[in-house]
DNA sequence: TTGTAAGCGTTATCAA
DNA sequence: TTGATAACGCTTACAA
């Protein structure tokens, strides 16, 4: 209605033909306030369309209602991987039905230092960090300085105090290459993700323990960076080791996807003449020609509970520190 | 380090044997300050581990040096539609590229308020609000109070002193029916977008114009509400009139992808007896059978541009008020 | 039940 | 170049 600059709680006040503790009262649902001081009250703040500031508030209440999340990532791969966007819309969501704000922090290796220094002004009341792809001991160090929930169990020393979301990775990895197993398949080699971040080697940990518990051989593996042209060259060393395969669990459906080109070139067909399973139902299992068989995490779910411990927290409850996520196998035959 | 509460600009102040004035200068890189004066404040800053307190900050310069993202949409089409993931992409690394936060306010139906409220109590410099499906008219008048730039031509009544990022509508109809035209069809049917936003009436207009620059009729019109079981509904109604048509203009992948269903199960082949081209080239035209030719709308640089929209404004630049960006038709033979 | 006054951690004004 | 001092808009004892 107007242009003018925004009311204050005195201007209220003097509406209201009250004092700014009666104002103050009558926003923070105090339960001492006379029915005529609510009504006044309430009138001028309708009337002035006011709203309290939100600085000075916090400023004082040392409350921000304001939640972070960050996500350290490079550009690229923030914008190539469907998982953050889908952990992201599961937070928001969250976070909208509560009366917090969401901050959203994509901490590029340019400047690492700015999302730290937001957390460490006082401007969220708690922060998910979301480290499923690169490092996260830069953020490790401020547990201490206000309730912090990973996203994937962290690997840095603080590790062990942390709280966070993550899916049973080993279990994934076995899992998924059990399927290959099943299929008949009996020299599985495997692209596993990087090591600087646990679900790397535990999906390798779990492809592992489902060829020793049958007796195949462990050596075929090669490891990438969790990007389709990482995959890509990660298929070629292993094509060019000259040793055939006919199963291959790729940790990742962006790596399966640059595998998937490598293997065409080879002439080998999936999953006529080797079969394959990877991690991730996004776009790129689904796209993928043929369909894979892959296991699904739930991104939207690993948003939103990441939210509900911060909350959690922020009230004081007592949570767990680890929180298991289930994960369910498309099978699309593909193995 | 330390579990201790953060420290303060008067800490810094006292360690570094100076007053908070010196502090604030140093902090905010004052021309006039002796190296030594510099050196001591820096030292203090570092070994205290010291960030300035932002609400604080921003009480008194009245700066936040936050924006926020507004959506306004229901959960369902919030999860459902690539569209929002990809625009909070592109603003979310636009913002992380400045000294700027973002905060992303997801504004269901059930809590529309909470967004205003949010806008109003001075928590950020600036907001984008996106608009590609439901109505705005909730955010027009806050147009005055702090520098706004809608996602989508706005269609309240404050829409022309509105500062917007769009594609031309217009031309994105036009140009994919004459895809049609071309491939030789000659009953051109469309399935447009709701009327409560600009970009179903334009895409219509679109489709409208082209049919009449070559005298095909433009009767055969369905409405729904960009939604996969709207564009079925929708596609359901069509085939119930009774008149046979070769071509479809689906005003969205998402109805796109529902249509297609009730193509299928009413015998009509996609292109052999139907030529389908829609608009969006998101998971759902490129996964459907067959892929479909379609409008790229550049998502990511509508985020983007949202922001150095905002950001202009901001720093007091002078800025169009109107901003169209280029679309790229993606042919995939589906006409 | 209400009002007065102090103070949250900064920046900004003004002398020195 | 530096340092007191007064805001910024709010909450919160404490008094009345």
């Amino acid at each position: 209605m107007t242009g003018d600059a925004a009311a204050t709680l005195k201007m209220v006040a003097a509406a209201a033909g009250v004092s700014k503790s009666t104002v103050s009262r009558v926003i923070n649902d105090s339960p001492n306030v006379t029915p005529e001081a609510v009504a006044a009250v309430s009138a001028a703040i309708k009337e002035l369309g006011y709203s309290p500031n939100r600085a000075a508030r916090s400023l004082v209440s040392r409350r921000t209602n304001n939640l972070a999340l960050v996500i350290p990532e490079t550009t690229a791969k923030f914008f190539s991987d469907p998982y953050f966007a889908s952990v992201i819309q599961g937070a928001a969501m969250c976070v909208s039905e509560t009366e917090f704000t969401l901050s959203l922090l994509i901490a590029t290796e340019h400047d690492l230092g700015k999302s730290r220094r937001f957390l460490r002004s006082g401007s969220a009341d708690g922060a998910a960090v979301l480290s499923h792809h690169s490092d996260d001991t830069s953020y490790a160090d401020l547990v201490g300085t206000l309730p912090l929930v990973f996203g994937g169990r962290p690997m840095s020393a603080e590790g062990d105090r942390a709280y966070y979301v993550d899916v049973d990775n080993v279990a994934v990895g076995r899992q998924i290459t059990d399927r290959l197993i099943v299929a008949g398949r009996r020299r599985i080699a495997t692209i596993g993700g990087p090591t600087n971040m646990a679900a790397g080697p535990d999906r390798l940990t779990g492809w592992r323990l489902a060829l020793e518990a049958v007796g195949q051989p462990t050596d075929l593996v090669e490891l990438a960076d969790f990007t389709p042209a990482g995959g890509a060259a990660a298929a070629q060393r292993l094509v060019d080791r000259g040793v055939a395969f006919d199963g291959l669990f790729v940790a990742s459906a962006q790596m399966a996807m640059g595998a998937l080109g490598v293997l065409r070139e080879h002439g080998l067909r999936v999953p006529a003449d080797v079969g394959l399973v990877t991690v991730d139902n996004d776009a790129f299992a689904q796209a993928a020609d043929p369909q894979l068989t892959t296991v699904e995490q739930p991104t939207l779910a690993v948003g939103r509970t990441m939210i509900e411990i911060l909350l959690a927290r922020i009230a004081g409850e007592r949570v767990e520190r680890v929180t298991m996520l289930p994960t369910t196998i498309i099978d699309r035959g593909s193995q």
